[in-house]
RNA sequence: GUUUCCGUAGCUCAGCAGGAUAGAGCGACCGCCUCCUAAGCGGUAGGUCGGAGGUUCGACUCCUCUCGGGAACACCA
């Protein structure tokens, strides 16, 4: 597809204005009205070195490109100098693209060769699956296929949290009150109960902690007894994790989670040593960061047992050693930002230069309008009641307007899910946001079933026309305001998805279907399509088509269906 | 206390590596289904972009300070 920008900014710098290329590139915008035209160029800078005030330059600049045959027209208003590109010529190549590319339109081979690690989910398995957790996991895989569809090789890590401390508590609190019926029967739950036991009998029990300390020490150790009880807690736990990744069609590659790296510290803590940076303090061993601004690092307890960061940092190298990754995202919440620097510099300063390779991609919080989530206090939400509300509150509305019933539990899945995680994934994931029930099942306006809605509004609109699409089409028909704007959307598409590849947030590609979708909709209310002139009827299916196509391929990228009818 | 993130309309948020009168959605009010799916479309009301300085021809955007909120800060993950 021709770049537009790229075009303006090579005649402008064919006119020896005294600018790199490069510097024109990223002067050219768009302009805030596109009554002002297709794109701007800014002549201030020009000012100093040609001795002259900015709207005479743009004056100047706008009459040496007038005629230009890319150009329906150029003009100047103040300082601007704005380019009108040739509608039919943006049409054509938009289109035609579109239709050539299909569900491939926005794919790239920017990636081509390079391997891209995406470590996310990774649920702590004796926990339940709460709405905190939604974010790493749905953003997650977003960011993996965002990454998979600019042409990277990706491998997808649920670096699951089987390992550590915890899992002393569990089993000493297993052995105390649990029973294996119990645990059979509903495996987080039992656990999570067994879990907060633990945490209440502490109180007035502070020796447990120690017991529990000393029985996950042995565990690390490789006691068998141990070992077997962690392995069937962790068995029973993924079982039911399962069930939710394939309510939201998640899958993974690796599930080497923490557990898996227990045999790879000793190694790592030797090259600590050599490099050393590795210090004795208070009886455990620490990396000081004070000098970074990162305080201190604890790399070991002084019971001689490890640390997640410890994990991490074993993690890392059999990453690199076993992928010879290109990146290494780590989908983690913001609460682990001190981690991962303490973490990276710690990685850096053991002599790995590829340490700048791994990005602690972060997010923020989740909270309840009662406060932070907190299991043990039974402040929590879980994520399937929300998925499970989601669908049974999409199946009311289909009910309600008596649409597509014969479908309807699929439809609903579809939909309902589909709202839940284009909720999630409509905001810049940095900020913290407050949970709240009337917001996700909101299914108006900027939504996920509104965009979904628009996709099968297309659809039909395809269905009902009943005539093959073709590229060779007099695009005259479609140089009215909403058609054209719509399709300037669509030519966007593919720059929105290197873009939020680049900086590792899908909510970009989740605003600009939203765009697409209001563009189409403006359209399908202002020009009626099925009309009765064949040639253009012709020409705006094929414009159908294109907003079609691009809402279906954008919520690919984020991991949503895209409904045929609704 | 230190570090860090956030602070834009009543609410939830966009704002392209500073640029032309700050944009959506929800909520409120008013319109639009004899016409391709009204989970839709249009209109009205609503903002000194937390505050103060600074850099710049130009700052919501960059820098400093400040106020408010969240988070992290050694034997948990």
């Amino acid at each position: 597809m021709k770049d537009f920008k790229g075009e303006v900014a090579k005649k402008l710098f064919d006119l020896n204005i005294g600018l790199e290329l490069e510097e024109i590139m990223l002067a050219v915008e768009i302009p805030t009205d596109s009554k002002m035209g297709d794109y701007a160029f800014p002549c201030f800078k020009l000012a100093k070195a040609l001795r002259k005030a900015p709207p005479i330059i743009a004056a100047e600049l706008a009459e040496k490109l007038v005629g230009d045959s890319l150009f329906l027209k150029v003009e100047n208003v103040n300082a601007y100098v704005n380019f009108f590109i040739d509608k039919k010529v943006l049409l054509q190549e938009v289109l035609s693209e579109t239709l050539s590319k299909k569900e491939n339109f926005g794919k790239s081979d920017l990636g081509q060769g390079k391997k891209v690690l995406v470590e996310f989910s990774s649920p702590n398995i004796m926990k339940p699956f709460h709405i905190g957790h939604i974010r790493t996991t749905v953003i997650g895989n977003s960011v993996y296929k965002i990454m998979a569809a600019l042409g990277y090789d990706t491998v997808r890590i649920n670096h699951l949290g089987d390992y550590g401390t915890q899992f002393g508590k569990m089993i000493v609190a297993f052995r105390k009150w649990g029973s294996r019926e119990v645990v059979e029967k509903s495996p987080i739950k039992e656990m999570n109960t067994l879990y907060v036991k633990f945490h209440e009998e502490v109180e007035t029990d502070p020796s447990l902690d120690d017991e529990a300390r000393a029985v996950f020490k042995a565990l690390e150790d490789g006691s068998p007894e141990e070992f077997a009880l962690w392995k069937w807690f962790r068995d029973e736990s993924l079982k039911e994790f399962e069930r939710v990744y394939e309510m939201l069609d998640i899958e993974f590659d690796s599930y080497a989670g923490e557990s898996f790296y227990s045999d790879k510290m000793p190694a790592a803590l030797e090259t600590m040593i050599s490099k050393g940076i590795l210090k004795d303090s208070e009886g455990a061993k620490v990396v000081d960061l004070e000098e970074y601004n990162l305080g201190t690092a604890l790399i070991q307890k002084k019971d001689g047992s490890t640390l997640y960061s410890t994990r991490d940092v074993a993690a890392a190298i059999y990453r690199k050693e076993t992928y010879d990754f290109y990146k290494n995202l780590y989908i983690v919440g913001s609460q682990q930002n001190l981690h991962f620097a303490q973490w990276k510099k710690i990685v850096e300063l053991m002599g790995y230069e590829w340490a700048n390779d791994c990005v602690h991609i972060p997010f923020g919080m989740v909270a309840l309008s009662e406060g932070t989530m907190s299991t043990r206090k039974g402040r929590v939400v879980y994520l399937e009641d929300v998925l499970n509300g989601a669908v049974e509150k999409t199946k009311e509305i289909i009910l309600e307007k008596k649409v597509n019933t014969e479908a309807i539990d699929q439809s609903a899945k579809e939909i309902g899910i589909g709202a839940v995680i284009f909720q999630e994934l409509s905001n810049n994931m940095i900020k913290d946001y407050v949970f709240d029930w009337n917001k996700v099942l909101n299914f108006e306006g900027e939504t996920g079933p509104y965009v979904q809605y628009t996709h099968a509004r297309a659809c039909s609109v395809l269905r009902n026309a009943d005539m093959a699409l073709t590229a060779d089409v007099d695009y005259s028909f479609l140089t009215g305001d909403s058609a054209y704007e719509l399709t300037k959307l669509i030519y966007a598409y593919p720059a929105v998805v290197i873009e939020a590849g680049e900086k590792y947030e899908p909510s970009i590609i989740t605003r600009h279907i939203v765009d697409v979708a209001q563009g189409f909709n403006r359209f399908y209310h202002d020009e009626h399509i099925l009309v009765e002139n064949e040639a253009e009827k012709k020409a705006k299916i094929l414009l159908v088509y294109a907003a079609k196509t691009t809402i279906a391929n954008g919520l690919a990228l984020l991991g949503i269906h895209a409904p045929e009818k609704m």
